[in-house]
DNA sequence: GTCTATAGCCCGATAGAC
DNA sequence: GTCTATCGGGCTATAGAC
């Protein structure tokens, strides 16, 4: 098997995505790993030579992906450039979940997410507010301006922490079982009486379309 | 010091809280614990005979709170009624936060809160509806009544999480950080321009007040 | 590159003297 | 009630054969 060698790293790396966020970093053993990975214990220490580092190497790709997130700006039809965008904050947030729950777990010097995500948040808020504005420039959305930024922040809390918040609730947040959907049906409730009917109804459509839910790795 | 028995129970769990709030509920072991009361680690098996135990005793704390906020209804003065409400439920989510933020921790058997936290939720919704229902009545909220209760869901998630969005943004949100502050701040900012003038300066000159931040214990 | 074997550490919990 | 001393277990990480 010495030809897969990128093919073991890369399976490593996938397979700790998945059970972070199942079972959380800190329940997550590196015993566990490697043989929910189908290899020795021994070898998962050749590819990662500390926890750490198999942790650093997930957050370098979640920072890839946020800045792929982060380059979508709101186009021709703002309604669709909002579509895409949920899509993508919610696939972010489900995709790389632990990252962002499990922060107590890694010991402290929590380095992956906390010293970028101010400057992610902030920008998250920014971008939201762009697209949110581009829906009342284009008489799709009755919202006063100077109020679009307070909306933006209290969208992405939701958007944050809804799976948090209907898995407190007792229902299922893994993947298939919708609760990405109501996550963005929820945000929607927070302006969707001032949206156009037309808009609000090809919202809720792209959000019911969403059924297939593919993490974009 | 054996006439402290009493005490030095009570003194445990008390430190119990505010050292697991402060820094998760998996990261504090029994030797810290017992460091930081002043006692030998043996004593602490004396008085709770597993963690499991002190997580319990913690957990019907909390619920005992739970009960006494959920009783506060709507009185001849909403606006004071709802700035109680308010201080309530923030007592509660900053008092015994680890037990939301850090239920991986305890080993997946989290019963403490998890079998109860979605009756809870669900009440809180009804509650906050409610008092939410009785500024509209007062004239205070302009709000149509079929978008209550989406408000009221949409506020509760923004009280619940506030804590950890603030931690997320780089924020410090130890007591006496106005941490509890901007959350409240923030969730108004939900429906302050809908609300009367009078009533919105009253709410916010209450949580301006909030700065004296003690622990209803 | 992958394996087996094991070192070393910290933790939760117990036993028993005072 | 409080202490000291210690056990057993699980975990991260290393050593070295294949």
């Amino acid at each position: 098997m010495k030809t897969r060698a990128k093919g073991t790293r890369e399976r490593i790396v996938e397979t700790a995505r998945a059970l972070f966020n199942e079972q959380g970093y800190g329940a997550v053993s590196t015993a566990g790993l490697a043989a929910a990975c189908g290899i020795a214990e021994g070898n998962l220490w050749y590819h990662f030579k500390t926890r750490r580092a198999l942790l650093d190497a997930l957050g370098e790709r979640f920072a890839a992906a946020i800045e792929v997130r982060l380059a979508l700006v709101p186009g021709a039809d703002p309604v669709a450039s909002y579509a895409r965008l949920l899509e993508a904050v919610m696939d972010e947030f489900r995709g790389f979940r632990f990252l962002y729950r499990d922060q107590r777990s890694y010991g402290e010097h929590a380095e992956p997410i906390a010293a970028h995500a101010p400057e992610w948040l902030e920008r998250t808020f920014v971008q939201l507010e762009a697209h949110l504005a581009a829906l009342v420039d284009g008489g799709l959305l009755d919202w006063p301006r100077d109020r679009l930024r307070d909306l933006a922040i209290n969208a992405t809390i939701i958007l944050r922490y809804g799976l948090e918040h209907y898995q407190e609730l007792g229902e299922p947040t893994l993947e298939g079982t919708g609760a990405v959907r109501r996550t963005l049906l929820r945000h929607l409730t927070l302006f969707e009486h001032q949206l156009d009917r037309g808009a609000a109804a090809r919202l809720h459509a792209a959000i019911a379309e969403m059924g297939a839910e593919a993490l974009a790795a």
